[in-house]
DNA sequence: TTGTATGCGTTATCAG
DNA sequence: CTGATAACGCATACAA
């Protein structure tokens, strides 16, 4: 059987110490009138009892808890994790605490967990969304500060954090650019996504600055392996040159290098192909290891939970605060890199 | 500007019915001892001013919160999510929070986030490890319900569940036999990994039930693509005449089915392949669709999280429970499946 | 059937 | 410098 040991209170620990419940609060919470020896007093007392002070009842008088709500439109969403692992690092390495939801991409749900986390008296919320597109702002009635996270809000006024997508792609273009290549195709997913036009848009720059145009228009399709094999093989067929591809996600980028490897094109020799979101069970165990754009999911992570304690702070933060990516040099564009 | 409206307290609910704060507290509590139609009057008051009651308020009262801690000893895992979900699912279903907190593997931090946890008054805790094999009980000092989820506390006391990776490797020689295979390789993972030893005496069983023997000893490596496509050249020069693969992971039967390919085998004519841990975005991407055993990972969350609620209602279990895996049939087994 | 009083553990305000 | 005391919002034993 377990030991019940209940914690200590307050009350305990003032009667260790010998001192009135006020003082020994005081002493803990570092008010100036005290005395010194009567604090260090309080304080062997406190460790004495490994007293914690019990939030709730802090909370219950403050009005805040020291918690905040992490609410993911969907958990199974690869990009949602790295978010969360920032998101929670940087809360628990201060002293607030992280409340889970997931509302599976259902809106009746999201409002459902919501309510249920503003009825914990939560102190902000950080809404994680499953893809790059602004969403609906959550509707008026809450009364702390939320921060978007990937998905940015559509109202300008609330508080967004997201990638650069933009930036994303010049910078996958400008390797391509930079290892020599001139015959460059783009095979990027869904049109759907503003990811993917964005990232086009942020190629396209890259390649004009250079004075390059690619081989033909970005073809669009889905961000699945098998679109990125279908679409490599049009492309190779169309334009035999090609000697760099760019890939709208690593999923596609795996399905071309597939097709071209079949086609007998050598990786990177005859053609250097890179990536998009450095999913590293995709990335590095491609033949050869995949070079990607990294977005830096868990430093956005990171920065959300930032902006949420600046706010719950008093100092919010307004619009959408875009996260450059970073390159990932690996062997698909560098030979024995 | 946000309107700040100052939630309804329980005295705005009495004052507005006309009846005392402990009237209504009974009203909306379902107490017996109070007439209907003034039970109708607070319902209404209480809906009218959308009254919740104030959890903290209510725990510093009773001594429970309605929350729980969800400890993962590493979130990058891809284990750790499905399980969280399922766990977060049964919970949330009710009306108990989850407290996300991620140790990192590093068990310092997780001593640090079970007391930040306990601090909280959490009324249990779920422990979800990051590999199957059996892990230290957390130091006795808990005196709430605990539960370990897919890596089981060495503590046969402790309340465990996990999955039956010897079903598993059952079930994955089983198919393949009854697909008419008859010389079966078996490739796995890192020696290390209990669940490697499991899965391989599972299937070692179903073969030798239906008096076959492997092609020759299981290959231990690692838990990657490069092992499968590695080992599956090894496995293929040494017995031409393999028929059917079993793969103790995803990853390795994507290598491994790459290099048979390579090799000129087809899949599943020529030589049967069948992974384990049902990883979508491998196995369905795979050419053919992997066929594979998936380990209801979130089932297993749900009931983690629903024997945690057992536990936190008295009635504790002992031991480790072990879930039973599910046969995904896809291509890679069975021709145009 | 209803209301009054008390306490949960803390912090803040005021007197001593 | 220290100590009573009143909140915070709610639930319960007890009195009316």
């Amino acid at each position: 059987m377990v030991e019940k040991t209940k914690p200590a209170t307050l009350g305990d620990v003032a009667r260790l110490a010998g001192v009135s419940i006020a003082t020994a609060s005081k002493a803990l919470n570092g008010r100036a009138q005290v005395r010194e020896s009567t604090r260090e007093k309080v304080m062997r007392s406190a460790e004495a009892l490994s007293f914690v002070p019990n939030p709730l009842a802090r909370g219950l008088l403050s009005g805040t808890t020291g918690t905040v709500g992490l609410l993911t439109s969907d958990l199974e969403g690869r990009f949602s994790i790295p978010i969360m692992m920032g998101a929670e690092d940087a809360f628990g390495a201060g002293s607030t605490s992280v409340f889970l939801c997931d509302a599976r991409g259902d809106a009746i749900r999201e409002q459902h967990q919501v309510r249920a986390l503003l009825s914990r008296h939560v102190d902000g919320l950080i809404v994680v969304g499953a893809r790059p597109d602004p969403r609906p702002s959550l509707a008026g009635d809450i009364n702390v500060p939320v921060v978007y996270a990937y998905a940015p809000s559509e109202d300008p006024d609330d508080s967004s954090v997201t990638s650069d997508n933009v930036q994303g792609g010049r910078l996958a273009a400008e390797h391509l650019l930079s290892t020599g290549r001139r015959s460059i195709g783009i095979v990027t997913g869904d049109r759907g996504y503003g990811a993917a036009h964005d990232r086009l848009a942020g190629a396209l720059t890259a390649l004009h600055d250079a004075g390059v145009e690619p081989v033909q228009d970005a073809l669009f399709g889905s961000w699945s392996e098998g679109w990125g094999r279908g679409a490599a093989r049009v492309l190779l067929e169309a334009r035999p040159d090609l000697d760099g591809l760019i890939c709208g996600s690593d999923q596609i980028a795996r399905g071309a290098m597939d097709a071209l490897r079949e086609l007998g094109r050598e990786i990177p020799d005859d053609v250097a192909v890179i990536g998009h979101d450095n999913w590293e069970v995709l990335a590095m165990n491609a033949r050869p290891p995949l070079s990607t754009i990294d977005m830096n999911l868990q430093e956005l992570g990171r920065r959300a939970a930032g902006m949420l304690f600046d706010a719950i702070g008093g100092s919010p933060t307004h619009g959408v605060e875009k996260l450059p990516c970073r390159l990932m040099v690996r062997g698909s564009t560098t030979p024995t890199s």
